[in-house]
DNA sequence: TTGTAGGCGTTATCAT
DNA sequence: ATGATAACGCCTACAA
């Protein structure tokens, strides 16, 4: 089948120059007469060469990138160490070594997490992946890492001041939107009498939050469907509780919850002893062992993935192709969030 | 930061042996004396070494996949031949070529994407990924690949007897099901006066559109749906409608209607001429230009997305695997498929 | 500015 | 059975 694979080899034979002469002509920071350039780059052009990355990361040096993970609950953060694993995987062989540090706020003081990235700063590696320091207060220690000149891509939340490369998240503008369609739906197999809904979100402190709040509002409209209360649980089990006692006092009648944080299992769990799972649409966030049942059951219609497996992977490739091949690193990378009904639920329960 | 990266010329110093011997270890095929073998691979778990792909496809033979689609219109297999290219943008440093032959039905008889096939084998390609010759028909000439030794993927849907290595489809089981659950859902919010619903199938002679029919079955009985007739549309335009007035004249208080084919146009135009859309509940399958309209105004409450790119995508990637590494070909690779609405719609209409 | 030569990690071809 | 050694495709000092 036609020649042999085009290499630089061939483009020198062709042109008459040498293979350094090839090699230069590539890379835009190195140095020669234009002329040759052009000859070459035109010849490699109509020989329709490609590059083999391969054998170029081969002799060039090896990099490194930092992965800092300070998570709230194993079920949580365990996508994120698979994707950063399967991406780490699939470019092990272009010579990038993965530096993965968990840390559980449970158990490691915040200083901990700090302590890491100046770790980070010190080994000098070529990227940052974070996950868990998602509010204005982490700022300061983020900076250090954009003055020693590292890019860090924010995991699941922005913090827009802290000069991050970009971050990579849900698609909170959809997801909220989905929340609102999924919910009409729910309400509307239920029963509801009314279209009166209420949002609780884990912390309004969160930015990702706070998108999703506001995309939730604006499908609410869109879908017919009323907001009669925002309960901001500040991710605390015992306060989602108490507001939900209080939501119901208040509106006997509510026909749907949407509960945009992770934290759905205590509203679960007081919905069924108060006898109204099934009665009420619920729509949460995420999927985990212990939501599940509920989801079998008809106690929560409808749960929205985040995909956090591609948020981690999207980050940790998009850091290595900064470092090895240029590529700029895209400020926002939205991973696509899936409507996970009890007919799916199988498929996000298992590994990829 | 611990030594420096370990590898054959670690081990090989380690073990005072030749790096032809540590190379030879790893190779199953290779001879070599057992217990230098074992002592070899001893150390190399010891000090945590890992084989370079990279280096070792550098110096490996190239290799060639070819792709064979056999499609009815473009925008179907667009989503294929993006997925190909993904896959084979990947593994192109890995000194893969991809060899791709795009015919189109309505201009390319039979004969030439048998013809294909034979180019194929007479060019030993390392693997194949074939899309549209999804019957019985044309167990013959598939098996011509298999006789010849190579493994080959279909895409979409089975054909068992041909001996083909595996195939790359939806999962069609779960699709059915969540079409069922949907289309339920879609009655609820349409406010439909009955549970009867109905199938329009493309073609009883796929074995994918078969699997749907049937999953949906089950997910009708599970979610309280009567099925009250199936409606084979071979495929055509003009019997689709057909089959559609006759659907209504039998049952003019049917509550719902899934598409399990891309042929939904004809039907959803119908809908909207007799004055239907919106009163009755549709759900179809795939995500296409021309059916957006019907999603956005309601004619469509739901669609189901096959997620033909990463059909293509794993397709590719097995048998590169399977050439390059050995690794077994699943007979079976299912893609996730996704519900579809309005509010989440848009992440379905733009590149990857 | 340009060319030569050595190295990156592995496999394959020779000898031995 | 085993050990040198030459590719593989590219980059980069170093030299000219």
């Amino acid at each position: 089948m036609s020649s042999r694979k085009v290499t630089m080899y061939t483009i020198a034979a062709e042109t008459g120059l040498s293979i350094a002469a090839v090699s230069r002509a590539f890379d835009p920071h190195s140095r020669l007469k234009p002329e040759k350039r052009q000859l070459i780059l035109d010849t490699a052009k109509r020989l329709g060469y490609v590059q083999n990355k391969m054998a170029s990361r081969l002799s060039g040096d090896a990099m490194k990138i930092g992965v800092l993970i300070y998570g709230t609950l194993e079920v949580y953060y365990r996508e994120y160490v698979a994707g950063i694993r399967d991406a780490h995987a699939e470019f092990v062989d272009y010579k990038v070594d993965c530096d993965l540090r968990l840390l559980d706020r449970s158990r490691d003081a915040l200083e901990a997490a700090y302590a890491v990235l100046d770790e980070f700063i010190a080994a000098g590696v070529d990227g940052v992946v974070i996950n868990g320091l998602s509010s204005s207060e982490h700022t300061e220690p983020l900076r250090r890492l954009a003055d020693a000149g590292i890019p860090f891509i924010l995991l699941d939340s922005d913090v827009p001041d802290s000069l991050r490369s970009g971050v990579s998240m849900n698609d909170t503008a959809t997801a909220g939107r989905m929340a609102a369609q999924l919910l009409s739906c729910g309400m509307a197999v239920c029963g509801a009498s009314t279209k009166k809904t209420a949002v609780f979100p884990a912390d309004a402190g969160n930015l990702s939050q706070v998108s999703l709040t506001d995309s939730f509002r604006a499908g609410a409209a869109e879908y017919g469907l009323e907001v009669v209360r925002i309960c901001d649980t500040e991710n605390r089990t015992d306060l989602a509780e108490e507001l939900l006692e209080g939501l119901l006092a208040d509106h006997p009648d509510l026909g749907g919850i949407y509960i945009s944080s992770a934290n759905s299992m205590p509203i679960c769990h007081r919905l069924r002893a108060r006898g109204l799972a099934g009665k009420l649409a619920v729509v949460t966030s995420d999927v985990f062992d212990e939501l599940n049942g509920c989801i079998m059951d008809g106690t929560v219609f409808a749960t929205i993935y985040q995909d956090p497996f591609m948020q981690a992977r999207a980050a940790f490739e998009a850091l290595y192709r900064a470092a090895a091949e240029g590529t700029p690193i895209p400020e926002r990378i939205l991973a696509r969030p899936q409507a996970v009904l009890r007919s799916n639920l199988e498929l996000y329960t298992k590994r990829h």
